[in-house]
DNA sequence: CTGTTAGCGCTTTCAA
DNA sequence: TTGAAAGCGCTAACAG
């Protein structure tokens, strides 16, 4: 591995030069800057990022948990967060939570420096957060909210949960029922929340049986269809 | 950031022995080492994974440059390979592919100290090949391989095409043509390499006619059909 | 078992 | 504009 010393050196500048070539090139003499590059060139040198990182506190790199790819949405939103970081400079470490044990991705996430954390599949009131705000680490969460106030974005679930029941409405069905998933995720909570509304602003009950609260697996809803 | 040295003063005890409690914990004092740990746990400590990368040249992430995920193949193979990486205390950095330009994508790679790369959809002549052995960078290739020898994994894709044109030819077909994407991928010049096997063995003439190259966009594919 | 010391490769004062 | 020097937070000899 070539350092800067060694272009320093091959060069016949001061260390410092060669680094100001990579940083503020506008203050260094033309001459220099010229054979400083040249020199970089032949010893094949590329400036080592970690060290960087070291003195500059700042990776330039973000974590995202997101949920599992075989969800066409967060196929979606993987590839958007990735490409978009790469254009702003930034590098993303992904991760997929892992049902049951997001612990561990929790440690694994904490455990690297990185700039800030995007996090998706995220509980009402996961322990992350807690953890998070101790450490001081920006974060952001997509796809849900946290109890507490905190920043998110989302999509607007309530409306979703009213456009859904509306249109099934508008066809004149009368047998509605609304299966989601557990309210530990703000996602159906909201969903939920618009179902209901829509449903008794036309004087429909919502009950136990119209209303069903499952996990997201395929056997689970399966079984929940299965009894209509 | 409170960092070892802030440990070591609180606990009363050199910087090297909070490193020992980290690395080497068989080695440190029991009382010290109890002391530590929970001076760490009081100060909120973690250690800095940037520092220690710099003094041991290791980062213990890789980098992973993927197809897009909107193929499934990718889906499968991105979340594999980030979970295995996991399970063996890697991250991953995941960066897809960028039709017409790839060398920011490499650069980008580059620019970041990786302890190895993964990589798909790499061209037969691909340019990152000669940098990354000139950096001495360990990589291996998926899905695809490259014109010299070098390390990959990849598919019996002569077998794939041997099992298709035999497939068809069973069903008593007479009329079988082959539709692949471009030579300068691997993938299509094995499954091609198949179906010409089959098809000579069994008296089949391959024409210009019978085994067509095109591009994997679903308008090129759609439109070579369209002649049949 | 422990502390002192050097040093990883860089950026950033500070004087010159 | 430049070089010398300090220091980012850690690991790794080394001597005791």
């Amino acid at each position: 591995m070539t350092s800067s010393k060694d272009v320093a050196k091959h060069a016949g500048v001061s260390q410092s030069t060669v680094s100001r070539v990579l940083n503020t090139p506008e203050k260094v003499d033309r001459n220099k800057y010229e054979k400083v590059v040249q020199t970089m060139k032949e010893l094949n040198y590329r400036p080592n990022s970690i060290a960087r990182s070291l003195v500059k506190k700042q990776t330039k790199s973000i974590a995202l948990i997101s949920g599992p790819l075989h969800n066409p949405f967060f196929v979606e939103t993987t590839t958007s967060i990735v490409n978009y970081s790469k254009q702003r400079g930034y590098n993303v470490n992904v991760h997929f939570e892992n049902f049951g044990d997001n612990m561990s991705i929790y440690k694994d996430v904490l455990e690297r420096e990185v700039d800030g954390i995007i996090l998706s599949s995220i509980l009402y009131d996961d322990p992350i957060f807690p953890e998070l705000k101790k450490q001081n680490i920006p974060f952001i969460m997509f796809n849900r909210k946290h109890r507490e106030p905190m920043n998110y974005v989302e999509m607007d679930n309530v409306q979703a949960g009213r456009i859904a029941t509306e249109h099934l409405l508008g066809l004149n069905h009368q047998n509605i029922v609304y299966i989601g998933g557990p309210s530990t995720m703000t996602t159906f909570q909201g969903r939920y929340e618009g179902f209901r509304q829509v449903m008794e602003e036309n004087d429909f009950e919502v009950t136990d049986h119209n209303a069903r609260m499952t996990n997201t697996s395929e056997e689970a809803i399966r079984e929940v269809m299965g009894g209509y």
